[in-house]
DNA sequence: ATATCTATCTTAACAGTGTTTAGATAGATC
DNA sequence: GATCTATCTAAACACTGTTAAGATAGATAT
């Protein structure tokens, strides 16, 4: 009757000794949120449903309602998860580069690499209508992923914030474009690692060609 | 038992006289087509359904699958429609423009343009796994949409053909990313001619910036 | 230790989806 | 006017997400 969702409380000060499967889950959510990635990896973004991570977690399709309210909620949880791998993965790529160019041709290689190596979870992260778009943990991750670009495109351009803000909507449109563009095959086949590889070399061109070494 | 799957005898050769509906719709391809563009309309891509789209039409859920197989194939329909109006819309952008970089720049404004008009058939015209990717028609309306593209841009950038094909995807990309983006409301509001007009905004000052009065 | 309480999960059902099969109907052809 | 063929319907199937009601287990309190 009533519609709990606690939704987190699982971390809750002591730790949880009995982590392993009964009536009770335990670690139905992470299980849950395990299960989805991996179908998203298998099969993509359309080929996500409910029913079927359930089943992967070995509950009943009605379980994850109580955890997560429906298939947006349990999908936004695995969205902020990408987002945050997204962020990780651009700070990684620029943390051994000197120049700001180097840094912003790192992180738009780093952002069409994430979209081809995790199609399935990087088309959900952007798919609004399947998320609670609204929720604030996922606009404040998406946020964080998308500072990562501007910090280097402040620094990069400098000039006024504006002047940074429309060089940051720029990079991100151009390595976002590319990536959606690239996963609709328009630029050729990206099912197999010659595919991926030559889409690479065509992105790092575009980057050279958009902000060449001259500066701009 | 047999799946004719007609799907072009409809011009063939002498005029139907008898359009309207009865037992035989003899309109039902265009019907069913209308249908889908009107609901992606109101209710975006992911409200299409195969049996909402039928039932504007006025015919029973299977009716569909005589004349386009399959819901994949009505979308493909669309999808090819949408290519040619973007088109269009492309060709329209650049007739009264004197320079390389103002056809550019309209092109980009018109894309941009085109995916704020018609969010839903945007949308799917993208989303390759709901549509017959592989068919041949789809395919060629793509290119030729893309085709608008490139001869701008090689007027561009002059250079060796491999320069303007980098150059022809990267200007793609990026009103392609930023379309994409702003229909996922990552530049605040799409819902309202306010934010639109501001969108477009930005979109003018990413243009000018990337590629500047000065030429590239 | 026993009883109670509460979170967790299941069972069952509902309305909706795309697709297939078999059959009915209407328009065109001979 | 009979036959033929394209077109459409009716019914069914296996799915989907979601909800309501009830069972169970673990924690808490007595």
């Amino acid at each position: 009757m009533k519609k709990p969702i606690p939704s987190a409380k699982r971390s809750a000060g002591v730790t949880r000794p009995r982590p392993e499967p009964g009536y009770h889950h335990g670690e139905l959510q992470e299980a849950l949120i395990a299960a989805s990635e991996a179908i998203l990896a298998e099969q993509g973004a359309e080929g996500f449903t409910l029913r079927e991570a359930a089943r992967r977690a070995g509950v009943s399709p009605a379980a994850p309602s109580h955890h997560f309210g429906n298939a947006q909620g349990l999908l936004t949880e695995v969205a902020i998860r990408g987002y945050d791998a997204l962020a990780d993965a651009l700070r990684k790529a620029v943390s051994d580069k000197r120049s700001a160019r180097e840094k912003l041709h790192a992180q738009g290689m780093a952002y069409v690499g994430f979209a081809l190596r995790h199609p399935g979870r990087f088309q959900m992260m952007f798919a609004n209508k399947r998320l609670l778009a609204d929720d604030a943990r996922l606009r404040q991750a998406s946020r964080a992923a998308g500072a990562e670009f501007e910090m280097v495109v402040a620094e990069l351009v400098g000039g006024t914030p504006k002047q940074a803000k429309t060089a940051a909507a720029a990079a991100w449109s151009t390595v976002h474009g590319f990536a959606k563009l690239a996963l609709e095959e328009k630029f050729g086949s990206v099912s197999n690692e010659a595919g991926r590889r030559e889409i690479t070399i065509t992105l790092d061109r575009i980057l050279n060609y958009l902000w060449p070494a001259s500066g701009a």
